[in-house]
DNA sequence: AATATTTATCGTAATATTGCAATATATAAA
DNA sequence: TTTATATATTGCAATATTACGATAAATATT
């Protein structure tokens, strides 16, 4: 065992946790909050923002590319990465639900 | 190697990081759906919701409980579980900030 | 007290993730 | 064309996660 019983759950839950996931690492949080600061494309410096060795930061990028969190353009012989924020959008809305849900949230028992 | 460089990154990136990867397993959002539909404390149904074994999911529940996004009070000899609203507040104000920055974006070169 | 019920823990096997050195690939610059 | 620069891929070792049977612990019921 040790695999996750992906087929037992619905479609929305397996996409929500598939968008936690990619975000379960603080390097990744790290390149989305970086890539949020700059508020623009950047080229490869994001290796340098980060205390890992290069392989280890493209594995990184390509998760999160991977999960629709960043788009990757090629310009020349780098590549530009950015957010993309349909995805981001998407994962809003399934946050609104919750929040929605705990905020209205009456009773308080434990 | 194989375990995460924890310490090169700063708390509150550890943090958020910390929070998603407790939700990043369709069960766990399982759970947390569950808590929220019923919108009480329940004690033990959790177990018949999932299609997982009863150890399994009393590990999910730990990992939940661990991470601050439930509460688990003892009543007889069952235990009673319910959203901590307190850390899901303190979450969405972290995505408050991503989602704000990603509404307010101009630049989008991708 | 003996038994049933509920949840947690232990032990372990299967699988996934993390990290990096070495190497490949592909464009830019000389 | 050769060399430099930037990113991806491969291969592998270390560690973490997932799942569950067996069992423990603790209260409820009889």
């Amino acid at each position: 065992m040790g695999a996750t019983k992906t087929a037992h759950f619905s479609t929305a839950q397996n996409d929500i946790a598939n968008l936690m996931k990619a975000l379960a690492h603080p390097a990744r949080i790290a390149i989305i909050d970086y890539l949020l600061k700059v508020d623009a494309c950047i080229c490869g410096d994001i290796v340098n923002e980060l205390p890992l060795a290069q392989p280890t930061v493209s594995q990184h990028l390509k998760e999160l590319k991977n999960a629709g969190l960043i788009k990757g353009n090629i310009t020349g012989n780098a590549i530009c990465y950015c957010i993309n924020e349909t995805t981001f959008i998407k994962f809003q809305n399934y946050l609104a639900l919750v929040f929605g849900k705990i905020n209205t949230k009456k009773t308080n028992c434990c």
